[in-house]
DNA sequence: TTGTCACTTAAAGCACATTG
DNA sequence: CAATGTGCTTTAAGTGACAA
């Protein structure tokens, strides 16, 4: 099975669907294989708060060679037999160092339940052995993209959950029951402070000092912490709000926008579309939602 | 480790035009 | 007429360098 991928050389395939009337909560957007040697000239050197704002996850497992990752503030070296989790937007950093090689395949999901597991998955940190069977099946799932097999979303939803589930099975302790934050509690009190009033101008001034810290270091803390600076998680938490309301009230899109924290429906609309790929009519129309729907796919 | 300054960059807001 | 697009200005946020 992974020298069926293997045999599948350098290919990438992108799934996109017609927008839909039915919301899935887990998609596959897009599955690859790849074989690379470091190039200066065709540099692999990819940065996780430089890849658009819409939230996604992906899972790169590597067959040979070695890949270079940083997370957060530690460094990694991933190879054979390693599989990579990350999700994006999030402080991480991954490429081929000079003289290294890499041959992995991938595959992106996104959806607000996808977002969520992985959120759980990624406790179990970056990096991840997987069992055997658990890398054959990733990669027939891989194979079965590349193959164009995937011909509608409910296929691709079912392949997002068949990953996801097998990830969690593998992963995470199902029975244990976590009640703890492995947040500082300074940056738990800011955090609260934002998903307690999405619609309240809530600056990071005030974030910071709900954390008690100067606005200076609290930036840097909350970065360190959350992968992403403040102001960049409370829009993200704005726009997730954004889309639940567009999608259960049936209110005027500037309504809608004003109880999201956004005094003018221009401006809305530009970063809705930014986010989203879409504008909010549009959204609402369609019913697909393509992101996360819940305020908790992002804690 | 934390705070501050100086600077750059990005977000937010405003006015007006266009679209459907 | 609501929603969206465009171009601009203002304001807020992020960050490197450095001090305590």
């Amino acid at each position: 099975m992974l020298t069926d991928v293997a045999d599948a050389g350098s290919r990438a395939v992108s799934l996109a669907f017609p927008k839909q009337r039915y919301r899935l909560h887990a998609m596959v957007t897009s599955a690859g294989y790849d074989q690379r040697r470091h190039d200066p000239h065709r540099p692999y050197d990819w940065n996780g708060l430089r890849r658009g704002d819409a939230p996604f996850v992906l899972l790169q497992h590597t067959l040979s060679g070695r890949g270079r990752l940083r997370h957060g503030r530690s460094m990694h070296e991933v190879l054979p037999g390693q599989t990579m989790l990350l999700s994006f937007p999030h402080d991480h950093r991954y490429w081929l160092a000079p003289g290294d090689g890499w041959e992995f395949f991938w595959i992106c999901l996104n959806g607000s339940e996808v977002l969520r597991l992985w959120r759980q998955l990624l406790e179990a940190g970056p990096l991840v052995r997987l069992g055997a069977a658990g890398i054959d099946r990733m990669a027939a799932y891989c194979r079965a993209v590349l193959d164009g097999e995937v011909t509608s979303p409910a296929r691709s939803s079912q392949m997002a959950y068949s990953i996801a589930m097998h990830l969690a099975d593998e992963l995470l302790a199902w029975g244990e029951v976590r009640t703890s934050s492995k947040r500082p509690a300074a940056i738990e009190r800011a955090v609260s402070l934002v998903h307690g009033a999405a619609g309240a101008p809530v600056d990071v001034g005030r974030m910071a000092e709900a954390s008690g810290y100067s606005r200076y270091h609290f930036s840097r803390l909350f970065s360190a912490v959350e992968g992403v600076p403040p102001a960049r998680y409370r829009l993200r938490v704005r726009m997730e709000e954004a889309a639940r309301r567009l999608q259960t009230e049936p209110d005027p899109i500037k309504i809608i926008a004003q109880r999201c924290g956004f005094a003018d429906a221009n401006y809305f609309t530009k970063l809705f579309r930014r986010y989203y790929g879409m504008t909010p009519r549009d959204f609402r129309r369609s019913g697909m939602f393509a992101g996360s729907l819940s305020t908790q796919g992002v804690r």
